[in-house]
RNA sequence: GCCCGGGUGGCGGAAUUGGUAGACGCGACGGACUUAAAAUCCGUUAUUCGAAAGGAUGUGGGGGUUCGAGUCCCCCCCCGGGCACCA
């Protein structure tokens, strides 16, 4: 053998794979299927170190997996509908779809450069309008069963870009693009019914198999569930009335005020009964001119004004002031609040700001609980609450008064999401077309299915001025009603990127289906994803709408399970001084660099020991030059061990082979549980190991001599898979990923020394090398003689075999 | 404020789940090779006292359980991430 030329061997394996289509599924079988999916990225040009780590992971589990017996499915593609490419078509004139397939093409070539196997016949693209067709077919299908519906709704809206921004781009109140304050529009928007599923998005978190605990509690705060009473206040002496949500109807006797948000429905019929009209009115402009951003950080101070109108408590008919006021938030529960200020610290500022009556309905004895200085929180027996007296506020006292409002027919329990509707539409060109149609007559049309899809225009201008660019294209906007034919007129809005990539790990199982999104019985078969892999940026967005597809597509019967992910695997961000790697700061580390002067497999093997893979890390020059100096040793080494004379005797190499056996135990169990920096490791130890051996071995049996390089072979090959397919080949004349993981030989883990340890009360006195196996009262024996312990002063002796020995006196 | 993580050498991190703390790697220091450097190889490397043998201390802090605690229990401090006027 050579050098270690690892351009020359990465570049022909990485042949190799490609040409014997070293992954293929088979679609069909229906036994010891994995399918093993990494998130697609959005083509940005250049792979980042978080695509080489999260493509690192992956391409660990297909290799070992296969090595398992697996029939593994691991396909790839691309997320690339999106802003980048539609900016940069405005500032260059270059079509999205020619600077998208452009970078396409080169994330490619460096994914196949990181040695990863995808199964490139099923490579799928957001933009393809293969694909875009069945994005539009679902949501024609979403929209038939009432899940797809347009209603007026404020949006982000920067006036310098014109262009709706999602909430993600708005960077505390200012465009993340050209800095200019953001307003609040209202346009009339696409929105998807995922509220429809929170009880079941919600509920599913613990169905679901391993997932990160840390997402699972992002999704729940997100989703946001509240439990309590809602029930309708009546404004006094009119027939006016609205409804309020609380958690805490235990509470009711210790209402003050009741407070409504500045944009209730209600706030005309208020404003025509209050006899501060005016001030009201002041308010509510105001309200109205401050940025969502504004009032968030203005919330400190709270501020409200009388209505100088009174609403009637339904328990007690206690007559207490209206109010309103900002801290009142209009799209959560009903806009409105019953206010008590000696239960609920925010009701308790704007009561001690205004000077409003704070009563305590809550007492709690071991807690001292007092409304002095700040409201009480917690729990306890109901005061100052009529019949309700003495009863335990969050279980008896709750219960019966929602039973009082049930009875007097003017409330009841309710349970209230944080989850709103999800937004879809977006003004701009790069993105799937909604395809509908607006008709005079018949109102909103989806496009016949044997239309679509609905193809996005040829358009000079990219740019957009008050509405998406489609709208410029004539030929686009004109059509006919599909039911009536007479002229009508499309939507001009596409859908967010979110929505492509909702159901694209549904497309990857029968990516090339004309008649269907996908073939139910291989979505049945293949789905839920045995294991997603992916970005915690991504923790509460893309994996929750995904699971909201999959059980909206459940329900109108085109698949049968209810999570489309049933394991989940967040790798954790590589930093780089001391921050996020980003282009703005300047700090990035471009991965590419590597494949040429450290080669794929010593970037892939840094990666995996740099850290916990779900930990963040920073990123380590010369780590990665301990892992090229371990491959070059390995390689030494096997060249060594193939030239080494082979003898008839195994005498010497028991030591080695055991070595060997304890790492293919120790690999599989840290591959098993993602510890890939602890196998890693493994394979460093093992391979000193060897370097031991080779130094003091003349010789060695044929038999060991195979065992442990075709061994150490298998061992490194998920993570390091082409120097280990290198060196397979020119021993053994075969390809490596056609080899079966090995098996433990459970009866050769243990060195037959260990180092014995005696403490005396429990500290460390004496090691000395003993043979395992031996019994308490050979220890001593050993303890008594050599160092000369007279263990008649102990009163205690505890014993743990082949560890350990406590004298206790 | 609430909800998740997490605090171990100069650094990234190990520790069979209660049994020798610091594996493996990086860095640093000393040595070999070299005219020299790089690469490579050999050695040292938790802190501290000591010339050494050896001793003491040590897993954010304080208490506890135990023959024995990085690991289990209670209290506190700090860091990272997410959510946040959500009624």
């Amino acid at each position: 053998m050579s050098d270690y030329e690892f351009q020359k061997i990465e570049s022909k394996w990485q042949k190799y794979w490609s040409d014997n289509n070293s992954i293929k599924s088979d679609i069909n079988s229906v036994d010891n299927n994995f399918y093993n999916l990494c998130m697609y990225p959005y083509p940005s040009g250049d792979l980042h170190m978080g695509h080489i780590r999260n493509y690192t992971i992956g391409d660990v589990i297909t290799r070992y997996k296969i090595m398992n017996g697996f029939n593994v499915l691991s396909p790839m593609g691309w997320d690339s509908f999106g802003l980048p490419a539609e900016n940069a078509a405005i500032k260059t004139g270059i079509h999205p779809k020619t600077f998208t397939e452009e970078r396409i093409n080169n994330m490619k070539d460096q994914i196949i450069r990181l040695g990863s196997l995808y199964e490139w016949d099923r490579e799928v693209a957001a933009h393809s309008k293969d694909y875009y067709k069945w994005t539009q077919f679902i949501f024609i299908k979403l929209f038939k069963n009432k899940l797809a519906y347009k209603k007026d709704a404020p949006v982000n809206w920067c006036d310098s870009c014109k262009t709706v921004l999602a909430n993600e781009q708005v960077i505390e109140g200012n465009c993340d693009r050209c800095d200019a304050v953001v307003d609040q529009k209202n346009l009339n928007q696409w929105f998807l019914k995922i509220s429809e599923y929170s009880d079941e998005l919600l509920d599913g978190l613990n169905q679901i198999g391993e997932w990160p605990e840390n997402v699972k509690a992002m999704q729940k705060n997100w989703i946001g569930k509240s439990e309590g009473a809602e029930f309708s206040l009546k404004i006094d002496e009119t027939d006016i009335s609205f409804d309020v949500f609380t958690t805490r109807p235990d509470t009711l006797f210790g209402m003050t005020f009741a407070v409504v948000s500045p944009e209730h429905h209600i706030m005309n019929e208020i404003l025509s009964l209050s006899p501060n009209s005016h001030d009201l009115q002041k308010y509510i402009d105001d309200a109205k001119k401050k940025s969502e951003f504004e009032r968030m950080s203005l919330t400190k101070e709270k501020t409200g004004v009388d209505t100088g109108l009174f609403v009637i408590n339904p328990v007690n008919g206690k007559r207490v002031s209206l109010w309103i006021a900002d801290y009142v938030l209009i799209n959560y529960g009903t806009g409105a609040i019953m206010a008590v200020p000696g239960h609920d610290q925010r009701d308790y500022d704007f009561a001690k700001k205004y000077n409003i009556e704070i009563i305590q309905v809550i007492t709690d004895k071991k807690s001292e609980s007092s409304i002095e200085r700040e409201a009480y929180v917690g729990g306890g027996v109901l005061i100052n609450s009529g019949e309700f007296d003495n009863l335990e506020s969050h279980t008896e006292g709750s219960k019966k008064i929602i039973q009082l409002l049930k009875e007097k027919q003017i409330g009841n329990s309710k349970t209230t999401f944080r989850l709103r509707d999800w937004l879809i539409s977006r003004q701009r060109y790069w993105g799937c077309p909604i395809p509908l149609i607006n008709c005079d007559k018949c109102g909103m049309v989806p496009e016949r299915e044997e239309n679509l899809p609905v193809l996005l225009p040829e358009i000079d201008d990219y740019k957009n001025t008050n509405e998406s660019p489609l709208a410029k294209s004539e030929e686009f906007i004109n059509t006919n009603c599909p039911e009536c034919g007479i002229e009508a007129k499309r939507e001009t809005d596409t859908m967010d990127t979110f929505v492509d990539s909702s159901w694209y790990f549904l497309r990857f199982v029968d990516p090339s289906n004309e008649e269907m999104p996908f073939d139910a019985n291989k979505v049945n078969n293949w789905l839920p994803v045995d294991q997603y892999i992916g970005g915690v940026e991504h923790a509460i967005l893309h994996l929750l709408y995904s699971r909201f597809f999959v059980k909206a597509l459940r329900d109108m019967n085109y698949l049968n399970f209810d999570e489309p992910f049933q394991n989940l695997f967040s790798q954790g961000m590589i930093n780089f001084g001391g921050s996020k790697m980003s282009k703005s700061k300047g700090n990035t580390v471009d991965p590419e660099s590597y494949f040429a002067t450290h080669g794929a497999d010593a970037l892939r093997l840094y990666i995996l020991f740099m850290a916990p893979p779900s930990d963040g890390v920073e990123w380590n020059d010369g780590g990665i030059e301990g892992t090229k100096r371990f491959l070059n040793k390995f390689w030494e080494n096997v060249e060594k061990l193939s030239k080494l004379e082979e003898l008839d005797s195994s005498k010497n190499d028991e030591n080695i082979v055991r070595k060997v056996n304890q790492s293919i135990n120790s690999v599989s169990k840290h591959l098993d549980k993602f510890e890939f920096n602890t196998a890693v490791s493994d394979l460093m130890k093992l391979n000193n190991e060897l370097s031991e051996f080779l130094k003091n071995s003349k010789g060695v049996s044929k038999k060991s001599k195979d065992m442990i390089m075709k061994n150490i072979c298998i061992l490194l090959f998920p993570m390091a898979p082409h120097i280990a397919s290198e060196v397979f080949e020119e021993y053994f004349k075969e390809n490596l990923i056609d080899v079966t993981w090995p098996e433990v030989d459970t009866d050769n883990l243990k060195d037959p020394t260990y180092e014995l340890v005696v403490q005396i009360n429990g500290k460390k006195t004496y090691t000395r090398d003993t043979d395992i196996g031996l019994e308490q009262v050979e220890i001593e024996k050993i303890c008594k003689e050599e160092f000369n312990m007279n263990l008649s002063e102990f009163k205690k002796i505890i014993y743990i075999k082949d560890k350990i020995i406590n004298f206790v006196g």
